[in-house]
DNA sequence: TCAGACGGTTTAACACCGTTAACTGACCAC
DNA sequence: GTGGTCAGTTAACGGTGTTAAACCGTCTGA
């Protein structure tokens, strides 16, 4: 671990550079290898610091797990704004949502508590994360309008296709290339979205 | 946790026994609450003699793990001799997968890293997982006979599906009673084996 | 100038973890 | 009795998340 900011000027930044490092550490080792005394060594302060900015590992880790989903809200947002058809949006969301786990692994990882990440902290109490799947209920609806629960059923279907795929894709990648189960991801994606007509 | 056997004759009993608290401990408390040193306490022992007979944690919780894809396999074996027709074949053997999520939470959360739970062995290097895997695509090619890689795809993608679902199942379960996720699961499944006609 | 308060930071500690080396005590063969 | 083996223990190492106590420089009021 290099440093990552000797002595930050604001909180802000310090706050942000904690975050910064326990990525940083999680991409390069893995979540399992991240704790607060490492963060700590990283930035050039003692253990307790961190504890200043963050009352808890796990309040740290849902952090992380938050600026995820804000990423994927935007990216979202971006597509629905690009696109018209609701065909054409909801299988573009599907392809950022992969683009999103294999860029960021570390941040897909402690989203979805996969490869050692490990949040208390329950996933749908996350505003922001509920924030997503209505973006995305809002994009199937505008496809087939139909009454709330059958919007939350396919909502449910769709992300359990998605992130099954991906996160099989992760734990299966020296088995099989990522590239090879992109392909198989976008033929899923494509194949589920044509079914929705 | 209470006492499994106090002093097990055999060695065999013994190995058995700590399986069996470690998994009692995860059903209670979760997998990150389990430890070595609890273990030992429930069977009235010191937690060196853990290591007499599993040489570390990983290697125990790699056990547990391939007990359940050998449960798997058995339940498996018992559908493909039971049903002769393919699609019903593939259909029992997801709601097989279900029930055995179901039933045996934190032995399937170990399987696959959930919740907790964290094996660094990876699970395609256990031969008792592609034992079940090459069962579950033969199940398929008795009903597609396609090439090796597209059932090896096939394969691929009924996993995802399968797991995928189980797995924001769990995740959600607070939020959506299992039974009305089970509703959704085996329609996704059933539309899932039709359309491999 | 001195006392005191305060904010930022560190040290030390607690109770836990996985893991291993060293030790203890009972039994058995010679 | 003495030596050896074996089951089981205690104690330790280096690590974890977390918190209380202490430290230390600066700034303020008298």
């Amino acid at each position: 671990m290099e440093t990552i900011e000797r002595k930050p000027r604001s909180r802000e930044q310090a706050r942000s550079g904690i975050i910064k490092t326990a990525k940083a550490i999680a991409r390069q080792e893995g979540w399992q290898a991240v704790s607060i005394r490492k963060i700590a060594d990283a930035i050039e302060y003692s253990a307790p610091i961190v504890y200043e900015y963050f009352d808890s590992k796990d309040i740290l880790l849902d952090e992380i797990r938050n600026e995820g989903f804000r990423h994927l809200y935007q990216e979202y947002e971006r597509i629905l704004k690009l696109y018209r058809d609701p065909e054409k949006r909801l299988y573009e969301i599907s392809l950022v949502q992969w683009q999103f786990a294999r860029h960021q692994p570390e941040i897909y990882q402690v989203m979805y508590n996969m490869d050692g990440a490990f949040c208390t902290i329950p996933v749908y109490q996350s505003e922001t994360m509920q924030e997503v799947s209505r973006l995305v209920r809002e994009a199937i609806f505008s496809f087939i309008p139909k009454a709330e629960e059958s919007i939350k059923r396919l909502h449910f279907q769709w992300l359990a296709v998605s992130h099954g795929t991906i996160m099989l894709a992760m734990m299966l990648k020296d088995e099989r290339p990522l590239d090879q189960s992109e392909q198989i991801y976008q033929e899923t994606m494509r194949r589920f979205v044509r079914e929705l007509r």
